[in-house]
DNA sequence: CAGCATCCGCTTTGATACTG
DNA sequence: CAGTATCAAAGCGGATGCTG
């Protein structure tokens, strides 16, 4: 990116952030942890790779991500966020609660990917019962599942499935965003169709007070 | 802006305040309040007046920034940040704590404004003596003076002078940005070329433990 | 002068094809 | 799998001109 050329915090953070793909990069590392460049290529539909190999090199030299070049038998680098990288968390936080509210339209035409909804996830969840037995809940939606689990009273998300989850729901990506973001009550998801199995309480004690 | 076209609460916001810069107009707004264009035009060096203006439209359209035509008499329109738009402060306040480092450098040839230094002052200093008589310093670095006040145990800070500021302190954007970063202590600040005038304790008052 | 719109050359991006 | 190469289209930057 073409420096802004200005002394402020802001501006010099954009520099090395600022273009488009950037940060929805740093977004696919921050849900996803270390990633191969096909997973990322996976969770940036609609990316040129070109761009994705020009930002990871810009990123790179940034020390915003590290290229970790895997021994011989494996033959895949690994891309992984460093410290400094980590601590765009904040930022992306505060992008995805901004975005939030743009979900209520629901995907139209959109693509999806099921761990876009890692962050907003615990962001929006909290464990209302921390010291009860932690519970897992499977979130299948789109295109794989998701794990949630309340650890030392924090909600953890992340990709996966869960052989012994307290519940599983099942449903639309529109539907699922209305619900882990608190917009839809639990019983309006399920009007709207979403299937719930299991321990229904292990989920009240995650999900927001809604109306959010 | 093309839009991502992801399912995403990241990319979604990203579709509005992602083009080039479109956050630094909000920066702009958040640390000035309502500008006209030919301050906003000042207060972003290097961007084309082309793009201010497409970049204000697409603002306003996605509800942003709301423009309010003066009346008659006065024959100029004023830019100002909707509620929507203030809430992106969070994200900006997230962007310039992730700048910060990159100030340790200095200007080479950046263009400066005072009022740049607003909102990392006010997320970086706190008014360590609430419960005493409020307190008021003005900074001189750069173009314009710069107003530091304690309200209610918290810093606000804004462009202006003061003619009982309780202490006056000058230097150059560099070491001010130190200061104010808490990077430096007052006496290397000093020992850098700083002027500070006044009541000192005023200024150890609300000025970060250094280092930060 | 404030607030743009137009034009033009350059850079960045997007889509696809191709390679070790 | 992990990119590079190519090229058209879009976006940006700078200059300038127009309008109340």
């Amino acid at each position: 990116m073409r420096s802004y050329g200005q002394y402020c915090a802001a501006a010099k953070a954009l520099d090395v952030i600022g273009d488009r793909w950037t940060l929805l990069i740093v977004r696919e590392l921050l849900a996803r942890g270390a990633c191969r460049y096909t997973d990322l290529r996976d969770g940036l539909p609609g990316i040129a790779t070109n761009l994705l190999a020009d930002r990871l090199r810009q990123l790179e030299e940034a020390g915003v991500v590290s290229r970790e070049e895997a021994p011989p038998p494996i033959a895949t680098a690994l891309f992984r966020l460093t410290l400094r990288g980590e601590e765009l968390r904040a930022v992306i936080d505060e992008l995805v609660r901004w975005g939030i509210p743009f979900m209520v339209d629901g995907p139209n035409g959109d693509a999806f990917r099921a761990h876009w909804f890692v962050l907003p996830a615990e962001l929006a969840l909290t464990d209302r019962a921390p010291q009860r037995p932690p519970v897992t809940i499977e979130v299948r939606t789109g295109d794989a599942p998701l794990l949630i689990e309340t650890v030392d009273g924090s909600v953890r998300a992340r990709q996966g499935a869960a052989e012994d989850a307290d519940a599983v729901v099942t449903g639309t990506p529109h539907v699922v965003a209305g619900l882990l973001s608190g917009r839809l009550a639990l019983d309006d998801a399920v009007a709207l169709g979403l299937d719930c199995e299991g321990d229904v309480r292990a989920l009240r004690r995650v999900l927001p007070r809604s109306p959010a």
